[in-house]
RNA sequence: CGGGAUGUAGCGCAGCCCGGUAGCGCGCGUCGUUCGGGACGACGAGGUCGCAGGUUCGAAUCCUGUCAUCCCGACCA
């Protein structure tokens, strides 16, 4: 391992590529645009799943699977939907390869599929293919389904977590009887995301809905929730979107209602992805490496021995057995990094460059005395304390890190949200200070549009408690009823 | 998909212009000394130069194609 990685004023694009590949998260595959999850990555998304699992459970859903492939017919049958993918999706047109007698292997060509196959950009269409068959009555609703799945969409330009061709998510897909029902369900998955990413993820969030621009195709209105990185771009945490009739007429699903009245089925669908680790990442972490939050660390505190006889290391390993014991009884994931091979210096700078919350080192010094020295990683800070009730210790530390990572993305968002009234001053903070730009628009899809010609910046929400105010519209000097925010996103 | 750059040992790079069969640093292995912030010494292992063609007596080096990565643009619920 090299020393150090680029930091983040220097180039902030390299300094996210080397900590996703040098703390272990991730890295390229051999296939354009994917990548191979590594363990230490993969152990913080289970950790997420683990955690918004139980919560769609909490809230009344089911997981099922749905497949991989969609026939390219049903894709027709929502004309919005249809072109909001169109042009990023992967088709399998054929059923088996041959071997074309010089030893290669060749696809055959008389293995043509009669109906080409679209691997799943998103499965709103397969799904209420089947919905059909699982509702007659008012009595089959509400359907609250989720699956755990891999989708394509074929990106053009990709980047590790933020964007790649192929991502891991998860799609709840709900039907409702009635339109208050599933926009109630819509909201309430908004919250639910919400409630993840600040509690876990320990990253605050504008909870708003998109406009019509940038809104789900197929969708009446997609809720979201956008964060704020450190480089003062937003980016989209997850979304919720009230599908309406949309799906329900164009795969003809219908219901008889308590009156006896056929009428179409409401949806919703809510999805979070892989994209949750980029905004984990740049959220909180600094130039010496990673910073987690401690409840998505897969090892909230590691234990470095410094010892130089063996009898010393023997006695160090007897305490650290102790400690040990009394963090997993309190649920604390923890590593004793006793390696010999590796000097302590070494595994400090190791260990904060994968980001784990607590440091514990325990030296012949420390024996004597009772204490250990413990370091915190977001603080980069270290004291000695009694090694006596040590796990109540760090217990509350972890509370506390927690709480205090939230804390500094906080201040760091709403020292980055700026009202501005005129477009040069909306120009003048894009650039010079980032972040989310509050400013009045005349609602309009071409005032949206040019705005993002000429500065990038899109609109990345109508934040939901917003105050109406009556104004001007920056960019036509139309009335306006309201603010929306503005910044230029990932 | 358009413009630019890159691809040589696990990682970072030199060599390429001016063709003659590959080198440096880190890392890796063994042994020894070390160990409270990325140790040191000695010895050693490791590369069909991204891949496929072509030119040539001879290609990492020249030509063509292709794949991948990075940056900028277009695109992106």
């Amino acid at each position: 391992m090299s020393k150090g990685i680029t930091s983040r004023s220097e180039d902030y694009s390299q300094w996210y590529n080397e900590l996703v590949t040098k703390a272990d998260l991730a890295e390229h595959s051999a296939v354009r645009g994917c990548m191979v999850i590594k363990p230490y990555g993969y152990a913080i998304w289970e950790k997420m799943q683990a955690t918004l699992d139980q919560m769609f459970k909490d809230t009344g859903h089911s997981n099922a699977y749905f497949p991989l492939f969609i026939p390219k017919s049903f894709f027709s049958k929502e004309a919005s939907h249809v072109e909001g993918f169109a042009t990023e999706c992967a088709v399998v047109t054929h059923y088996r390869l041959k071997n074309d007698g010089t030893g290669k292997i060749v696809v055959d060509e008389n293995a043509k599929l009669e109906e080409e196959l679209i691997v799943r950009p998103t499965s709103e269409t397969i799904i209420w293919n089947t919905y059909r068959g699982w509702i007659e009555s008012y009595r089959d609703l509400p359907i609250l389904v989720n699956q755990w799945a891999n989708v394509v969409r074929w990106e053009m330009r990709t980047r590790l977590f933020l964007r790649t061709a192929e991502f891991l998510w998860q799609e709840g897909h709900t039907a409702h009887a009635t339109e208050q029902e599933a926009v109630e369900e819509a909201e309430r998955m908004l919250h639910v995301y919400a409630d993840f990413v600040e509690n876990w993820l320990a990253l605050p969030v504008v909870r708003g809905t998109k406009t019509e621009n940038e809104r789900f195709a197929g969708a009446i209105n997609t809720y979201c929730i956008e964060a704020l990185m450190q480089d003062g771009k937003a980016l989209q945490a997850g979304t919720s979107h009230f599908l309406g009739q949309n799906f329900a007429k164009a795969f003809d699903v219908k219901f008889t209602s308590k009156e006896g009245k056929l009428d179409y089925v409401w949806a919703t669908s809510w999805g979070v992805s892989t994209r949750l680790m980029g905004a984990l990442i740049m959220a909180h972490s600094d130039d010496a490496g990673l910073v987690l939050p401690p409840k998505l660390a897969p090892i909230q505190v590691v234990i470095v021995p410094i010892y130089k006889t063996d009898e010393e290391r023997n006695e160090i390993g007897e305490l650290a057995d102790e400690l040990i014991a009394a963090f997993k009884q309190k649920g604390i994931t923890v590593k004793y990094d006793d390696r010999d091979t590796q000097r302590p210096g070494f595994k400090f700078a190791e260990w904060e460059l994968k980001g784990v919350p607590v440091r514990i080192t325990i030296g012949a010094r420390d024996l004597k005395q009772g204490n250990v020295e413990i370091a915190r990683r977001d603080l980069q800070s270290k004291e000695t304390v009694s090694k006596e009730g040590l796990a109540d210790t760090v217990e509350q530390l972890l509370e506390a890190m927690q709480q205090s990572i939230y804390d500094k993305a906080l201040a760091y968002r709403n020292a980055h949200v700026t009202e501005v009234n005129s477009y040069e001053e909306f120009r003048e903070v894009l650039e010079s200070k980032g972040g989310f730009v509050s400013a009045h628009w005349d609602g309009t899809v071409e005032t949206e549009k040019r705005v993002k010609e000429e500065t990038k910046a899109t609109i990345r929400c109508i934040p939901l408690d917003n105050k109406l105010e009556e104004g001007t519209c920056i960019f036509t000097g139309k009335v306006s009823k309201q603010r929306v925010l503005f910044a230029k996103a990932y």
